[in-house]
DNA sequence: TTGTAGGCGTTATCAG
DNA sequence: CTGATAACGCCTACAA
């Protein structure tokens, strides 16, 4: 099957090529007779227009790329289905790249799209990322940019994120609510902004309801693992058999914690309460329940296309866009863990 | 920041654009000592080929587009994380869409990533497709294109899949192996090929075995979610109080299942062995942890876009190519519900 | 109301 | 070894 062109329609119509590409775009100056009869022809043909051409002429490829640290987490594929389906309502196709946590691939990334020219990017940095010259390279570019949910505070572009200091804080207090004396804290890497505030809420409820904090409770993972989870649970339990209460920085490793109590015959909660993070859809149906916080990530996904959209049509308008920060709002969720 | 061309290369350097390109793709026919001016100032000025002028120039954009039904499942994520990483290695980014299952999606994204004029397509069918119009186009239109896991057998075209009525075989063999009389299969929707394949498996080793089938044990499910996990069970354990092994089309019916069992304090596995599908992660942090088969999503994923590159590349040297169908090995994981 | 001409940035052909 | 020229398919001032 061969692709059509203007030229074709023009040439078996015996009219220019402007014409042609007039009418199907319904210029006012086309006679309704020219209209009807290149679009019936347009039609029968199937013709629709080289995209390639049109990029090139337009500069637009109604096209935007996405970064997320990793594919499979339940929490980014929500939203990558949620930015999915608000960019295609919006006439936009999605390039999807991982960064896999690593710095080094989130710059070739990066690097990828620019030279594919998308109209735009999303991100969500990797717990690696403490530099930020390819984020540099995007803004400098004029590239419209937006951040969600692991960003970096100093960027200079829109970011659409949650109140992770908050998040933190509330499920901490809501352990102590529980009557919890004791409570450690599974927390992540070192360098990701919502890592640290979540871990500065930890501290913070602690702090509020005079439980003394000590360094001691703090476990770091390294890869936010279901393995992790499991691993620092034993050593916690070993090291202070007498703590009643684990927030863990995400579902993944609460419920690696769960699993360790539940082989120990260590009743949840009973003996120790956990309480998680992100609501994952496996927290539900694991026993007991895990209690967490849920993150809106759907919401959070079309928040961030509606960013972009807006950073987009400014820019391609010539106005000036000055970017926004976006705060999205948490809810505790209490299941049978706590 | 300014978008640099070959156009401002040559004539900061006073040659012509034809040199500057040929420099800069390492053309036999130039001197070292204009390549390596070239290459150094395109370096220097951050020089990237415009890409919208290339593909229309070379008539490739080394982008593919592909679709799935669900892109939060965690068979489907892993598959994307593999095409996603494959392609990158070889130079292709990945447009992502999502039929949710329905095939007017499905239809309407087969035109969005043709009309994009994307290098090739691979897809995993919505339970609703039984009308392959939409594929034929594909075809048509010589775009390559993979089928993988949900198929429609008679389309002309390459595919990935696993035996899914050995799969099926395999599983409930296993819970006949271990003492299971009275089996009920939860399966999925009457269209799939997949479904009607595991549901044969089932069959077939019920009469192996000499166990009567009985179609009242085969629950249909629509949506095949935890819910109707529940709920199948729920009127599988009232209508036959005697069912002592479940085998579901999936590890997300199954996961329902053993929380329908829970709650009521049936024993899994003594008093119903339960198998599901997939391997899920959920499936080994429940309680009791999930037999499942182990469907080889990554492998998947990788042998998919070998296949679909392996037809572009051919196309593009004008070379015939026959469709392939590959057929991976699944394994039966064995664990506490069975 | 219709058509001509030029250009988007690159690549390929062919002549010098 | 280098460069002029055309072409990919579309869009849009500007003429007619």
């Amino acid at each position: 099957m061969k692709n059509i062109t203007l030229k074709e329609i023009a040439t078996t119509l015996g009219i220019s090529i402007t014409t042609v590409s007039k009418a199907l775009k319904d210029y006012s100056d086309v006679s309704e007779k020219t209209k009807k009869a290149v679009k019936e022809l347009a039609e029968n043909l199937n013709y629709t227009p080289n995209s390639f051409a049109v990029n090139l002429r337009t500069k637009e490829s109604k096209t935007i790329g996405l970064i997320v640290p990793e594919v499979t987490h339940h929490f980014f594929s929500n939203i990558i289905k949620a930015i999915i389906n608000a960019a295609e309502k919006n006439g936009y196709l999605v390039i999807i790249l991982q960064s896999n946590e690593s710095l080094e691939l989130e710059k070739k990334q990066v690097e990828l799209l620019i030279n594919k020219r998308v109209d735009g990017i999303l991100i969500s940095l990797s717990n690696d990322s403490n530099n930020d010259s390819h984020i540099q390279d995007i803004i400098k570019r004029n590239i419209p940019l937006v951040m969600f949910d692991k960003i970096a505070k100093l960027s200079n572009c829109s970011k659409v994120v949650i109140d992770d200091q908050k998040a933190g804080f509330d499920a901490t207090q809501h352990l102590i609510d529980k009557g919890c004396k004791k409570i450690a804290h599974i927390r992540g890497p070192l360098n990701p902004q919502n890592s640290i505030d979540r871990y500065l809420g930890y501290k913070k409820a602690l702090e509020k309801n005079n439980i003394p904090f000590n360094s001691k409770l703090v476990y770091t993972c390294e890869k936010v693992t279901f393995d992790e989870g499991m691993l620092f649970t034993k050593q916690l339990i070993e090291e202070h058999p007498d703590v009643d209460g684990i927030f863990a920085i995400t579902d993944l490793v609460a419920v690696g914690a769960v699993a360790y109590c539940n082989e120990l015959k260590i009743n949840v909660p009973n003996d120790i309460k956990i309480i998680g993070f992100s609501n994952w859809f496996m927290s539900q149906v694991i026993t007991p329940k895990l209690s967490t916080v849920e993150q809106p990530s759907h919401e959070m996904g079309i928040v961030a296309f509606d960013l972009l959209l807006e950073e987009i049509i400014h820019r391609r308008e010539g106005k000036l866009f000055t970017p926004k920060t976006i705060e999205l709002d948490t809810q505790l969720i209490i299941r049978e863990s706590s």
